[in-house]
DNA sequence: TTAATTATACTCAATTTGAGCATAATATAG
DNA sequence: CTATATTATGCTCAAATTGAGTATAATTAA
């Protein structure tokens, strides 16, 4: 092989420690290092001869850093071009190549309320239980529109991703949507990267340090598709719960609102979980108290929850 | 942090290359480099000042190796440890720790049919096409029976994975079940790795070098749980095709007949298809010959062609 | 000419899904 | 104490989808 190339390369463990406040899917972040107003995510190093696995190696520095009781853990993607940067000197070493891979990671609680930063305060477009975000038709898709012109492929894409004209809003597409933002210059890290010549007036969302929000993205996408084939919710309940608890979790991590009855239903025909026999006090009629049915540890390969989504969605 | 640990580590990008030949899914191989039989998947190191993205240096040695024309290409997993040896000796130099990304691609040919070896030569257990695979009930099952004892854990994850005594064979599971026999000392692999002291006499599929098998059952869950859902079947296809043609592929690599009237139902429903109005000359009644309606570098979010997976699978 | 082989059209019952109404049990306002 | 708002839960029903099959068409091979 070429001997003028290095290959050596630092490797960094970011984690989405995602949890869910009220009906917010949060996210720990971590503030600014270099004085920005933009957020990051937590991030450690690996080290090879300490830890047999990466998963081993990143719980281990979550664990010492923020005492969080994390559950569920899964490898979501690894970046080579960390940051994309193409002025680079962002580094201590200029030729210490970092290569990150991103972890989606899922907590029941979420302590100390600074610390954890609303999804969609990152990701304003992607909140349909309201209906329709007006800053799509207002800001983003004019936008994409021109910046796509007359060019088929940009044109295909966008209609992919945004569902427009005709198509419709896919709840998966998180990543899809933010590239495509990204490569239109659209958010500010498009800027930040050098890839964008003048700042952006609109703020499309709260931005990130580094690619960050790239795998914040990652995680929402992987998190939606997941949780509509495997019981995941249940690593972000509490050990009782009511079933409208579990839904307003599961509508916060979609952006979506799912038919009540029916959502019911699912949960009753794949026997997820079963009654605690207490019952919960709020307004209005008491619902009962539930709990998940299995080892969590275990809930890897169930079915999940063939979420009814509806049709309506299409506003 | 501590500093008596170093993090700096080498990046080999190892690839499943798959295609279909004839009804068999198969895959690259590269010839045994130790001496042993044992063959192993084709990788490259990562040079990151080179290449601004894993995958276009993935690619770059892909053709300059290969020469081949792969379209598709995925990312599958991050592993940190490596043919997990604890003898350690492996390695040229004793500190230089190795991570490899494995990624899956998909070729529509394959020459040179030496090194290309079957799928189901390395996963004897997970081709259901003529019915149950027999060494499920002579070899594997019972072992692992003995390994679980009465662990309960242990018969959870087994019942699970194979699907045994009640549930169904899920035929996505097939890293899940590699890792089993692995930790069950049922493979090659784990005896390679110190983990098992006698050599095992059964043959449970041919074994390959370091952790490649576990990429290439990695590939396996991943393309057939795609397959159920994105439309990458056609990046196995050559430009015309039969809808027979499709169907025999879908069947290779999820090791599993569909209903054929069925399976063409969901084809002309999700509009994956268009007649080119030619027809095939083969015995028996002529067919038609199809196109893949769609472009492929942008079929990635495409709707997939919900698989009629049937009932009658578990035998 | 017949049989074997493959392709394709069509049917039909069972199941699942989307959407809704009806009723029950509580808190709170008046 | 009663009415009303609120939330929970049981049930129905039409539409769509799926699983499994029958019937028929167009070829090649014997």
């Amino acid at each position: 092989m070429d001997k003028n190339h290095t290959a050596s390369v630092l490797i960094d463990l970011s984690a989405a420690i995602v949890s869910v406040r009220g009906d917010q899917p949060v996210c720990l972040t971590v503030p600014d290092v270099y004085g920005y107003q933009t957020p990051g995510l937590p991030f450690g190093p690996f080290y090879p001869d300490r830890h047999r696995t990466m998963e081993i190696g990143l719980r281990q520095w979550v664990i010492e850093q923020t005492a969080l009781d994390i559950g569920y853990v899964e490898q979501l993607y690894t970046f080579g071009d960390r940051g994309r940067r193409s002025e680079g000197a962002d580094n201590k070493k200029e030729n210490e190549h970092i290569v990150s891979v991103g972890y989606l990671a899922l907590s029941k609680q979420c302590p100390q309320p600074d610390q954890w930063s609303e999804w969609y305060k990152h990701f304003p477009w992607e909140d349909w239980r309201e209906g329709r975000p007006n800053i799509l038709n207002q800001q983003i898709i004019p936008y994409l529109e021109a910046w796509a012109g007359s060019d088929e492929l940009r044109r295909l894409r966008l209609h992919q991703a945004f569902g427009v004209p005709d198509k419709a809003w896919n709840d998966e597409f998180v990543l899809d949507r933010y590239e495509l933002m990204y490569e239109a210059g659209l958010v500010w890290e498009a800027y930040a990267d050098g890839r964008q010549k003048e700042k952006i007036s609109a703020q499309n969302g709260i931005a990130m340090q580094l690619d960050h929000r790239r795998i914040l993205a990652t995680a929402m996408s992987r998190l939606r598709a997941k949780l509509k084939y495997r019981p995941v919710v249940f690593e972000l309940m509490p050990s009782a719960f009511t079933l409208t608890h579990v839904q307003k979790t599961t509508e916060a991590i979609l952006g979506a609102v799912l038919h009540k009855q029916n959502f019911r239903r699912q949960l009753a025909k794949n026997e997820l979980v079963e009654p605690t026999g207490k019952m919960s006090k709020a307004r209005g009629r008491p619902a009962e108290l539930f709990k998940f049915k299995h080892d969590e540890s275990q809930s890897t390969n169930l079915e999940g929850l063939r979420i009814p989504l509806g049709k309506s969605r299409n506003f």
